[in-house]
DNA sequence: CGAGTAATTATGCAAGCGTATAATTGTGGC
DNA sequence: GCCACAATTATACGCTTGCATAATTACTCG
């Protein structure tokens, strides 16, 4: 006769698919219980799979985190970006990337406690810093030959020096209120964060980035 | 003949200096290791205490965290105001925290670390989520007020609404320069943070917070 | 349709965790 | 001086953790 309860049915997905739903359980176990609470159970329980598959694809844990913060920081950025193409031209498309980057799902007390969960492990992992630097330089390129084009769009022409100091700047409005935001979601008031960052972003450069014609 | 290696000496250290020597340890760790390296055991042995006397001080970890948290976003608002005291007028006071707010020993990895680090915790600790609203808002409100001076002595004066605006604003320049000058020291040359901040804050504000006259 | 094999489960281990509690010892008041 | 008592150490318990390894099973390819 048969024992009761027997090994628990499964099914072979693809490495791939498997992968990253593993990352994705990494994540959303990270943002709802926060690091401490990601652990190789749970994550593993989330994902409906027992623990010892994850060994299977990452040979530790910290490879695992590595990846989910790849991911995470990765779909951060695709996210900003994605509503930055359509526009007809550079300040539109400016006005848009800093409104993207202050609104939902950007701005969300997940990603930003997800975001401060790594931080301490980018502190002490070379790879992980590597990823945090290139993910940081990247977007405030782009930010800046963003801003470069809008400024030249309304006959500005300015030096490289400039060009970096002024992205250094909007960057910084925009972390700031990311942060806030999804920190402390509380303190602001519905669509004050997007009025303010455009208000700010404007003054800064010296453009007007609001609804209606340029300064 | 007595047994070899007695119980360890120590000395009675009065409560209050106890108290502090833990939670000094406690930031001195989570600045070092990060939260995971953070044990109560990793602790006391900072403190140069044995573990158990933890527990006759904070009847659980998580008071000795809200205690640690409290001490550090108070020494940080305490440091960030400290040289704001000098200044003659509003303008030169506006000027000393923007440029203290983005100058060690405030920005600083560790101490970003920290925030980053203490950021979950607060996410599920109601008291840690007061305490956090709680400073956030000191700051903003001391910086509003700032603003609001130094405005007032350029002949401007501005409403409620506005003035709210323009601090949130403010602050988030100043935290995301913060948290970057923090988080990616190589990334920004010497001196550049506080001239970025200067020359951003201002714009905002339509102030020149640069050495030299006023707009 | 029947191996072979990679994917998956199951089980176990040693170390570290936070917490509890009992045993000691330094110290101020009489 | 010594006594009472709080401060401190010592020890241990029950859990959880990450990691390892062996046993099974679902698919693939001939």
């Amino acid at each position: 006769m048969a024992v009761m309860g027997g090994r628990r049915k499964f099914r072979r997905e693809g490495a791939d698919l498997r992968r990253s739903a593993l990352v994705r359980a990494t994540l959303d176990m990270i943002a709802e219980e926060g690091v401490r609470g990601a652990t190789v159970r749970a994550i593993a329980r989330r994902a409906e799979v027992t623990q010892g598959l994850i060994r299977h694809y990452f040979s530790t844990k910290e490879d695992l985190v590595l990846a989910a913060y790849l991911e995470h920081m990765a779909g951060l950025t695709e996210q900003t970006f994605a509503t930055v193409e359509r526009g007809d031209n550079a300040r539109t498309r400016l006005a848009a990337l800093v409104v993207a980057s202050v609104t939902p799902p950007v701005v969300d007390a997940a990603s930003v406690g997800l975001w401060a969960g790594f931080l301490n492990h980018v502190r002490q992992d070379e790879r992980m810093r590597e990823v945090h630097a290139r993910t940081y330089h990247e977007f405030r390129d782009r930010l800046e030959a963003l801003i470069v084009a809008a400024l030249k769009e309304a006959g500005r022409v300015i030096g490289t020096g400039q060009a970096r100091r002024l992205a250094i700047a909007c960057n910084a409005v925009i972390d700031g209120l990311w942060l806030e935001g999804g920190a402390l979601p509380e303190a602001f008031e519905a669509g004050e964060l997007p009025e303010i960052a455009l208000q700010s972003v404007g003054a800064i450069l010296g453009l007007n980035l609001e609804r209606g014609e340029q300064i």
